[in-house]
DNA sequence: ACTATATTTCGCCAACTAACTAAATGAAAT
DNA sequence: ATTTCATTTAGTTAGTTGGCGAAATATAGT
């Protein structure tokens, strides 16, 4: 009970979605979410926490950035289809377009530390 | 967005679920759930306009009762998908399976003003 | 009309959330 | 080693949430 409506809670966010389906392009660094989202990077990275406690993502490592994406192989069968669900609407959602169109655009070697 | 947010918001809350949960079985008024709940009523009562402001459930009036009763005919996919989840998960909870004896059990005739 | 009962709405309070800035941590490069 | 840059953690604040009791509303029965 406890997981699945702390589950439901990490998805009650208007910004927690955007980074989720912006995840679904690609694997985002924190400064890369934080320039299409902006907000200050504490904030994104409080989110991603969350996100990450639940299993909707994972993070790697990579120098001195690090990874998040979708975490598509969690054996949660919750998180699993609500990522499904996630990832099948919201396609039209002007907000998430446009979030899609700055995440192509966004290169970590340019923005970070500007 | 802001719908399906307002959605997750809805279900991320466990004496929420547990209504849910319960009106699976069947159709309860107020002061039953109430009384499973151990709640005040005016927070019952909330607790399901939340619910049905998002279409999870819906209600009728029954003479001086109100059911409540899950909106399985809801034309909402999100809602759908999101009942259908509920409904798998969560039979094992002790909570749960505790609130459905308790529900078994109760009658309004019997319970309310009391 | 009056009373009783079920439910909703209102006003309040304590706890939680999401935002920010500033400080701390960790890895990379000079 | 020191500096630099990405990220996280800590501390603060404004807004939201979930609980309650009291008052308002609605219906049923006397």
């Amino acid at each position: 009970m406890r997981e699945i409506v702390k589950l439901f809670k990490a998805l009650s966010d208007p910004n927690r979605i955007r980074i989720l389906k912006m995840l679904e392009f690609r694997p985002l660094c924190v400064c890369e979410i934080t320039k299409v989202l902006q907000l200050a990077t504490s904030t994104v990275s409080r989110h991603l926490s969350l996100l990450r406690d639940v299993d909707l993502i994972i993070d790697s490592k990579d120098g001195k950035w690090v990874n998040y994406e979708l975490n598509r192989s969690t054996k949660d069968l919750d998180v699993k289809e609500v990522l499904a669900i996630i990832g099948i609407r919201l396609n039209d959602d002007s907000a998430i377009a446009s979030d899609l169109k700055n995440v192509k655009a966004v290169d970590r070697n340019v923005i970070c530390a500007s």
